[in-house]
DNA sequence: CATGGCGAGTCT
DNA sequence: AGACTCGC
């Protein structure tokens, strides 16, 4: 595809640690406000500042102190202070509820901190471009736009849509495109400030660097875009320190062996001069930049690889004991185990790996190292464990500081001037588990209907071989075969005539034919994953577990098969949930949007999209198919166009639960062996112990929570006479009970499948972990320091 | 003493 | 694996 005519924006919050305490606390809003960590000397560092203090030289940089004198009226909310440490929650969370929103509007969503995102929204543009006359596009679409070199708004508009421009360099298709991407992040800055009430501003170009370069031009509340033929103009004045990563050292050498400042003299030098003096790929990368060209692919990323925490002791508060050490690893780990447990309701991976660093004061010089430790298979991932292993490593490389006989606590003469803890490298664990789920659900669903009388064995076994046989075809019906199913029953028992509510008793081939133009892309992730293993008769089921646990849909240059092992199920599942839970009746939206779920896999099509022919038919042919019906879950009248995708989302939904309630039960598990002396110290009690104390009574709840995905489909009526099935011990509904020896007989199937899924990532983990972790214990670096030396 | 606490990524 | 850079 060509990376050059993408359509990427950046989305920043405007002084996002504001925001958010003037959302909490609305007294705040219009007065100046700078949040402030740590209060106590100089009243505080300012890590954010609002625009109305921003209007009277409040910045960064400054004290707490300082910003009083300047504006005596400034309101200083504080960082929280939770263990001896700032603690950044409720800014976390509040940037996972802006993300939640902005990943809506593309697949191709990567975040790149807190309050920043870039998002690739070429796909949204094209689409939006088949429907929308560019030249019937008004000012009041692109509220708050200003366009780089163009006095204003109206000037761009004018001259796409005149499609005569003066200007020879003026590219009229990818102009119309930025114009296009504009109106959508209009509307996708609407929606976060609708949705959570946050105010951010958004730069528009063709790639991550440009987009980032002029969405900072103007602020806050505003975008900006910036045309192709509008970037020598820029350049002509700009440091080139603004741009990013050239902000650094590295800008600064370029600039010194260059004997340039300005972006726009970089273009006077040749590839080859560039990649002489400096290397190859700096070389490329710098010839390109400078004519506005980034090449970097927007990464599908919303969970961060690494989770860590660390802290500074500054000056006198240096750590000179190894108490005191102990004494903030057990801080730093207890808000390690915190996280790592919110973390992993969400998103459910746990760490492989984990890494201690800190930094000594050595001669005046600051030192710093760090050291790694590879989880064991049978590690409890708990604070004890990271405290004790932190120490480990840290006294295992700074030779010295163990207690001697007669010295048990020894004094540091190289204090510590910098402890962190972070853990990282995920394995994700839903793919495996939700693997298991899906396939069983469709190993009963299929083999439910199929059979009609017949003996058990031989049904049973039949089945079992037509599975292999009929995989595909067989699965991507699935779906349609439970609607239909339920279609009928629903329309015969409930008649809702006084509401608006309509419930249609489609023609039979209507139906079928608007359903056989769906597919689900649990039925893909299925196809896809039989193809893998048809391929050989060993069991390749471990293929399809992604390679980097957190991966996506388009990763760089894995992105070139269209089979689902690019991208998480977990993702797919969150993505199938949200096209659904905010706004269920929006049926245009949720078309487009399954539009471009059903495509994301298929980008190199889509930006090669010179053949119209393959996939474009089940969304051109019937536009005006507005046919519905009723979802016999929820109720909601359901466009039969998206008829698959929304039994996607009851059944992630249904995955996504019992997910959650398996994690909930671990962490009861686990806290009921846990002393619970710790909790006694923080007053706040996290949000999975919260959800853990209402969540008593494991039997009762079990009838509820207990049921899976299979019998969830399995509507048992009470009246009806009943045999114990001797496989499971379960009641059932006599004519129910030969379809369900088919469903133990399709589990079996499956279970055989996921064993070997076990298997293999067992003896997966501990080969690697043994390899990684035979020698915990590590030898200091030669070049790290002489310790003795650092002691009285 | 003094932007602090992050998180991503590159180089070797 | 570990040191170091970059940026908010």
């Amino acid at each position: 595809m060509n990376q050059e005519n993408r359509i990427v924006t950046l989305i920043d919050m405007d002084c996002f640690y504001c925001q958010v305490e003037e959302k909490l606390n609305p007294e705040l809003k219009g007065k100046p406000v700078a949040v402030v960590q740590y209060n106590p000397w100089k009243g505080g560092g300012i890590i954010a500042v609002n625009y109305v203090a921003r209007a009277m030289g409040v910045s960064r940089h400054l004290r707490g102190d300082e910003a009083k004198e300047k504006c005596p009226d400034i309101q200083l909310p504080n960082v929280p202070c939770i263990r001896g440490k700032a603690d950044l929650t409720k800014y976390r969370e509040a940037g996972k509820e802006v993300a939640r929103v902005l990943q809506r509007f593309t697949p191709l969503f990567e975040r790149a901190s807190i309050d920043e995102a870039y998002l690739d929204i070429t796909i949204p543009v094209q689409q939006r471009l088949q429907t929308l006359n560019v030249n019937t596009l008004k000012t009041a679409m692109v509220p708050n736009t200003f366009v780089l070199g163009y006095d204003s708004i109206e000037d761009f508009i004018a001259e796409v849509q005149g499609c005569s421009s003066d200007n020879i360099d003026f590219d009229y298709e990818q102009a119309k495109q930025l114009l296009v991407g504009a109106t959508i992040v209009s509307e996708i800055r609407a929606a976060v400030f609708n949705e959570t009430g946050y105010e951010c501003s958004a730069g528009i170009a063709h790639n991550k660097i440009m987009a980032k370069l002029v969405c900072g031009m103007n602020k806050p509340n505003k975008q900006t875009v910036l045309p192709k033929h509008c970037i020598d103009i820029l350049f002509e004045s700009l440091p080139v320190k603004k741009v990013k990563s050239l902000g650094g050292k590295f800008g600064y050498n370029v600039c010194g062996t260059l004997k340039i400042s300005k972006m726009g003299e970089l273009q006077k030098f040749s590839k080859a001069e560039l990649q002489n003096k400096f290397d190859e790929k700096n070389g490329l990368w710098l010839y390109n930049i400078a004519r506005g060209i980034d090449l970097e692919p927007v990464q599908t990323r919303f969970n961060p690889k690494s989770i860590g925490c660390c802290k500074q002791f500054r000056g006198k508060t240096a750590l000179t004991d190894l108490q005191s050490i102990k004494k903030w690893f057990k801080e730093l780990s207890d808000e390690i185990e915190e996280r790592l447990e919110q973390d992993a309701l969400e998103t459910n991976r746990t760490p492989r790996q984990m890494v201690v660093s800190f930094s000594q004061q050595v001669n005046g010089r600051d030192i710093s190292s760090s050291r790694s430790y590879n989880f064991l298979a049978d590690d409890d991932l708990c604070a004890e464990l990271f405290c004790q292993k932190a120490l480990e490593l840290l006294l295992d490389s700074t030779e010295g500081v163990k207690p001697k006989e007669g010295e048990p606590n020894r004094q540091l003469k190289a204090p510590i001037k910098f402890l962190g803890i972070s853990v990282g490298k995920f394995e994700d664990h839903s793919d495996s588990k939700k693997i298991k789920k899906i396939k069983d659900y469709f190993s009963f669903a299929s083999s439910v209907k199929e059979v009609p009388n017949e003996n058990k064995e031989t049904r049973s076994t039949k089945i079992f071989e037509e599975k292999i046989v009929k995989k595909n075809e067989g699965k991507e019906q699935i779906f349609q075969k439970f609607f239909k199913s339920n279609l009928v029953s629903t329309s015969n028992t409930s008649i809702d005539t006084k509401d608006n509510i309509i419930i249609e008793q489609k023609d039979e081939n209507v139906l079928q034919s608007s359903l056989d133009k769906q597919e689900s892309f649990f039925a893909k992730f299925l196809n896809s994953e039989q193809k893998n293993n048809t391929s050989g008769k060993a069991s390749r089921i471990d293929e399809i577990r992604t390679p980097s646990p957190n991966c996506n849909i388009n990763c760089g240059e894995a992105s070139n098969d269209t089979d689902y092992s690019g991208s998480t199920i977990d993702m797919e599942i969150n993505k199938s949930i949200s096209l659904f839970e905010d706004d269920p009746l929006d049926i245009d939206r949720v078309s487009s949007m399954r539009q471009l779920l059903n495509k994301s896999n298929l980008t190199e099509e889509i930006y090669n999209d010179t053949n119209p022919s393959s996939d474009n038919k089940v969304e051109n042919s019937e536009p005006k198919n507005l046919e519905s019906f009723k979802c016999p879950d929820c109720g909601k009248i359901i466009d039969i166009n998206v008829i698959d995708t929304h039994a996607d989302y009851h059944l992630a939904l249904k995955l996504r639960e019992e997910e959650r309630e398996l994690r909930r039960k671990e962490v009861v598990e686990k806290n009921k062996d846990k002393k619970i002396v710790s909790d006694k110290n923080y007053a706040k009690a996290t949000p999975v112990r919260e959800t853990s104390k209402i969540k008593p009574i494991p039997d009762q709840a079990k009838k509820i929570e207990g049921v899976s995905i299979a019998s969830y489909f399995m509507k048992i009526d009470d009246n009806s006479p009943t045999e114990t099935c001797a496989e499971c011990g379960k009641k059932l509904p006599m004519d129910k009970f030969g379809e369900h020896l088919d469903f133990h007989a399709a589990q079996k199937l499956s279970r055989e499948l996921n064993n070997k899924i076990v298997k293999s990532n067992n003896v997966e983990n501990s080969a690697k972990r043994k390899r990684n972790s035979g020698s915990p214990v590590k030898k200091p670096k030669v070049q790290c320091k002489p310790i003795d030396l650092f002691f009285r």
